[in-house]
Parts: structure tokens; sequence; C-alpha cells
DNA sequence: CCTAATTTGCTCTTGGCTAGAACATAATGG
DNA sequence: CCATTATGTTCTAGCCAAGAGCAAATTAGG
């Protein structure tokens, strides 16, 4: 949205401001209310409110009167509005579930895959995709999909630990003439805590999500960065700490390696058994919870080594807060003193009178799928994707 | 610029469109090429230089004929146009230049300052900034000073080795009316690369100064990074190579430690003294460049660690280039070698087919004080400062 | 040296957009 | 039950950029 040049662009321009921002209100913001914030005329706000109606784009419907005055509608989502098709792929399992503007979510099918090939799993997903976009019709308007790796250009560049390596994952996926957007998990987690969570309205936020790697985003006015080819975020691979440990990402040292699910198992002397990690870690966790000495021992470890990477970040990039997902949550709820001493000590002695606070996210589980759907979505509220819209389903 | 709602803001957008991207090309774009490249209709490109010829914003000069066809002009700066004053404070004196838009420099006034005490220096440096303003008239718009230490909120938050200490700089050099902006050297070294130098164009392109301490900036679509409170790009203060050193800054194991002057005086044995580090630094580097094999030893300590904590950063943020300036040109110049193979070392194996080039500045000395003026422009080239400007000298 | 081709600048008309005013409407509060 | 209040609706005025048609200024080619 580089912003209109040409009175004919003014009007496409405000449609999608006003979109837009009612989908990031969740569908629940007034016309009043919306009117104002965006400053538009009421005269003008009347105009855009019938053209999307008529474009079945979003709905009036009455709202709890809270004040004098005539009562204004919460412009909400369209009964045959826009989808979007959030898919969450896990090493173990994926999930598809469907959004409408303002961001409800609905699950319409969840699986585990117990296989690792990348051609059989994302076969069989792309299949599953296929029958949902079959059952939904034209309402969907783009699939987003979350991976639990770097992604490159559409492709999957390197997950060392399920032997995925350059897989075309959109060229698989490819749902006919549907927009497949790709995304790293760990990003779209962030991209969904900066649109709906604990990011929300934040200038600039960190999100770290960690879980058998760590990964996250630097999300920038809502949106993450991507980088120059779409992996950034790969905070777990810088060499935080100086271990020296190698890693199965090419390189030595990598905080990745002392704060995951990897590094639980290995500060208790666990094997790391393929496709059974992240139980295994959870159970870790729950000992160390029960008392567990040994447990509690290396919960303490990644703890601190959590904490002070966490401070490094916050030291290089000045975010206003931080967030957490995946196991993240876990290790900082569980080890809540261990993790602020890191922290404190890690910052820059000047940042210490205001830290950033870090906060676990508010999305709990769903956070993967809401990053999805906004990934897609982010695709449709465009000049273009509005402009197909309106032209296609007559 | 967030773009025009109303028919109303339509103008002053495109008039800004247009004056900010002859600017971008220093003053020497044609009428035609901009008008072709912004999409503008060749009317509403005659009207839009009418304007700005009358602000006294831009003015057009014959063009050398290149083609067949009728020959256009250069949309350049405008003789009485407005000036930005840029100031570069370093440890041991001060520069004051003048830039026009299209961004030609012009030093005014050049001065060592021997005493530390802020209060002092700054006092000097905004007596000498008032001269300048009465001498240059109405014409200045904004004054931009960079100073080598973290800023926040317009104060010099912490320059341990100077013991500046939370110095209100902002508002002791504050120049009646005009807007003065304080902005760390290193990114606006980084600003500079991205608007006139070796990022030009890049979506998203880091830099990196090295100098006592080690800074940089995160450029995204030409702008740095700015953090929650306009403290990103520190760094150097970051863990990257564990070695479990005090910094000054309040926490332990600064990459900065290893990569700076500081690190090279360290490396041989020699001591730190105030004021001389940086001629003391570039001795050692000019000792290696002979063949003294202790000089050589450091160097090639400093730059190994120089490449992998670029590495490093590479991995987590994805730049498509990185730039460097300061002591970083020459101690990547001299161990080319020691620096790339660390480079390489250090980045994730996915990211090694096509690694993002380390490029020396193509500014020179002269990155701050460009970076400055840029600072002191992007709040001119504003509706607000667009408006100010014809309301104000009639 | 002259003409055709080419590119750009200038002027004017046209269509489209939003602001804002005036009025209508639907609720609340006393 | 009526004044008050906030919002929706309708219409007009003012502004803007696109685009067409024409003028201008140069080069290429003979």
């Amino acid at each position: 949205m580089t912003g209109a040049t040409t009175s004919g662009e003014l009007r496409l321009h405000n449609l999608l401001r006003l979109l837009r921002a009612a989908h990031d209100r969740g569908g629940e913001a007034t016309r009043s209310e919306l009117t104002r914030d965006l400053g538009l005329a009421r005269g003008t706000a009347a105009v855009l409110v019938a053209d999307l109606t008529d474009a079945r784009l979003a709905q009036e419907r009455p709202a709890p009167q809270r004040a004098r005055g005539r009562p204004t509608a919460i412009l909400g989502p369209h009964p045959d509005g826009p989808l979007a098709l959030a898919v969450d792929l896990r090493e173990d399992g994926w999930t598809i579930a469907t959004a409408e503007l303002g961001g409800a979510l609905a699950v319409r099918e969840e699986r585990p895959h117990p296989v690792y090939p990348p051609e059989a799993v994302l076969g069989g997903l792309a299949a599953a995709i296929d029958r949902q976009l079959a059952d939904l019709g034209p309402r969907v308007v783009g699939v987003g999909v979350a991976i639990p790796g770097p992604i490159r250009d559409g492709r999957v560049v390197d997950i060392p630990h399920l032997s995925w390596r350059d897989v075309p994952a959109a060229d698989i996926l490819r749902a006919g003439a549907l927009p497949v957007l790709i995304g790293n998990d760990a990003t779209l987690a962030g991209l969904a805590e900066a649109r709906r969570g604990a990011l929300h309205g934040t200038a600039i936020g960190l999100h770290l999500h960690v879980d058998f790697d760590l990964g996250g985003a630097l999300l920038v006015d809502g949106d993450p960065l991507h980088g120059a080819r779409g992996t950034a975020g790969e905070f777990g691979h810088m060499p935080l700490l100086g271990s020296g440990l190698r890693c199965d990402c090419g390189t030595t040292g990598c905080w990745a390696l002392q704060v995951g699910a990897t590094a639980l198992l290995r500060a208790t002397g666990a094997r790391l058994e393929p496709g059974r990690g992240r139980a295994d870690a959870a159970r870790i966790l729950t000992r160390a919870a029960d008392g567990d000495p040994g447990a509690a021992a290396a919960l303490d470890e990644v703890a601190r080594a959590f904490g002070t990477g966490t401070a490094a970040l916050v030291n290089a990039l000045d975010p206003q807060r931080v967030t957490l997902s995946g196991l993240g949550t876990r290790l900082h709820a569980q080890a809540a003193e261990t993790f602020a001493d890191a922290y404190h000590d890690g910052l820059m002695a000047f940042r210490r009178d205001q830290p950033p606070p870090v906060l676990p996210t508010t999305l709990g589980t769903d956070a993967i799928l809401i990053g999805a759907s906004e990934l897609a979505f982010d695709a449709f509220l465009t000049p273009e994707g509005l402009t197909a819209w309106t032209a296609g389903p007559t």
C-alpha cells in the first residue's frame, strides 16, 4: 500500500483502508469508529460501506447501543465474503482451517502424518487442500501454509533433522490458479502476535518461537521483516553463547542448540529420537515442575541461555516488547527468575532502567494458523486482490 | 508518506513524490525520466514542476541531449532552495556542512575539540551552529547531528569511554525554532549508504561501522530501523563470540571488544590512551601491511572475529548486501582472505551458495555528513515540512 | 541542407473523487 | 414526551490527474 497517486486510485485505496481497518479490528468495529479513526467524512464512509457491501466484502449488522444518538452498525465479514485457507504443517501432522475477514478461524481438518519423505507428506497435504477447495468453492481467495523450516522463494531450503532439503513446496502444493503462500512457522507466529496478540499496536516487536529449533521475527508496524530472500528471523543460528557445538545448519555455536527441545534432551542426557522430541521435551518440563533435580537443572541451564540470548537480540534491535511462543512460553513461565536474571545481565546497562517486557503469546496454539491466514489475506487486501475479487464472481 | 486519502492531499503527495525522486537521484534526473518512472501524465508533471519552481524548491536547467526528440530538462536544486545543516561530531572534533536538495555537500567549518566534558564540547558546537545559521539565513530547514554513541529520545545515553552519560544533546544544541535531529553516527553512515552508496536500491541491507565501538543499521527500503526508542543497530553488543570479556556497556562478551580499534590495541598488547585510539589503531594496520608479524597476527585475529560476527548477523537478518565503513573498510581490505573464510564458515550451509556480498563503503569519510543531511531532509520532505516552507518565506 | 521521424512540453477538457453542508433519523435522558 | 445527541443520507462545490490534440525542438538520413 504505497498510497494513491491519481484520483481514480483514491477510491480503491480508501476502500482498502476501510476493509483493512475492519479486518484488523476483528470485524467488530462500528462504522462510526472507523469513520472517525480513518479521518473520513461521513458521506464518504457511506459510499465506501455501500461499495463493500455490494462487492460482498463486508456487511453491516446492528451494534449494541452504548450512548445517546442515532445508532451505528458494526462492519463485519460478509456471509458470502472471501475466505483464507490456513495450513499449519508440523513435523508430525497438519491442520487446515478457514478464516473469514476479521480473522475468525474454523478448523476443517487435522491429521497426523507418520512419514517423513517430503513428497509424500506434501502430496497428501496437497490432496487435502484440493478437497477443501472443491468443498468451499470460489469464496477462497488464497492459501497460507506454515512450514517449520526456512523458506526461500517458495522452496523449503533446509530442515536438517527431517532431512528435507531444497523442496519446492509451493509447486507441490499449487492449488489451481489460487496463490499458495508459504511462510516459516516462527515468522507466522510472530505475524499473528503482531496482528492479534501481545505485539498488537507495537511499532517494533520481537517474537521468538522455540520448538526443536529457535526462530522468530522482527515485526515492524505489524509486518515481519522478510529479508532479501525470505529467510530472516533465524535468530537461533547466531553463536550467541559461544558453545562451540556443531549445528546441523552447517556452522557452530548456534544459540538454538542451547534453547530448544534438543537442548533439554541433551542437558538431561536423553537421546533425540526422530518425531518424539517435542513430547519428550514436554515431559522433562513436567518433571522439572514436579521437582526432579536433573530436569530442574536442565531447565535452569536452558532458561539461562534463553534469557542471555534474548538480551543480546534486544541490545541489537531495541524492540518495544518481546513475545514468546511454542516451548518458549513454558520455559519462561517455569524458570521465570533464572530467565529474568540472565536477561537483565545480558542487557547493556543503559537498557536496564526500562527493559522491553518479555511476554508469553496470548494466542495459544492458534498463533501459527492465524499467521498463515494473515499471510493469505495480506495478498488479498491489495489493489490487485480486490480487483480480482470484484471482477471475478460477478 | 502514508499516502494521500483525499483529493486535496493528492497534489501535495505527488509534489513530494516528485521532489523526493529528484533528491534521491542527486538532482541529476531529467523531467522526462521522472515523469516516466513515477507514472505521471505529462500534463501533471508540467503542473508539478511549475509548482516546485514557484515555491523555490527546485529549478530546471538544460540537459545534454542524448537522443532524438524534443530536449528535456534536469530538475535540480533551486539556487535559493532549502538547505540542510549537517554536523559530524566525533570523539576528537567536529565538522559542519550544508547540503542542498540533491545532496551536494559543502563543508563550512571543521574543528578539533581537545576536551571531553560534554557540556563544553556541545556548548561550543551549539555556538558554531548558531553562527552558521545566522550566516545562512532562512534557507536552512533543519539540522542533523551525528554523534558517536547511542541516542535515545534526543539524549546521548552512554558513551563509556568518553564518560558521557545521559546528556541532553538535543536540548543543548537547540537552534531556535529549527528542528535539531540527532542520530547515531553508525546509523547515519548506514543511512547514507542506503541513499547514495553501495546499498542504494536494496530492499534490505546491513551496514556495519567500525570505530572504537562497532555499530550499524539495518536498512529497510532506504530507511534505518530505529527501534522502539532509537537505539537499534548496536550489533557490537551481542556476545557473538563468547569471549567472556567485560565490556564498558555493562554486559560481557560483546562482539565490539574483538573487532574495533580497542581490539587491535589489546591484541598487540598496546595500551588504550584516551583520544589517541583511532590513530594508534591505524598505525597497527599500517605495520601489519608492512609485514610486522605481531601486527599481522592482531589483524588476523580481529578480521576473523569480524567475519564470524558478520555471518551471524547475516544468518539472522538475511540482508541483500552488507556494507562496511570506518575501520571496517581497512580490516576487510587488508585481511580479505581471513575475513572471507570466517564469513563463509559462520554462514548457515544453505546461505553459502549465494552469500550476500560484503562491500566497502563508496562514500569515504563523507558518509556520516551525508547521513546527517538526509536525516534533516527526511523531516523536511514531509507534508508538514513542505507546508511550512511554502507558508514561511512568502 | 532539408525533410521525416521522434520525443517531449503545453493546454484544455473530461471524469471522478472527497469534503462539507443541510437535512433526516433514531436512539437516550430527564 | 420532548430536547438533546450522534449518526446516516443526499447533494453540491472544488479540486485533481488522465488523456487527447497540438506545438516545439531536436536527430537521423538522404
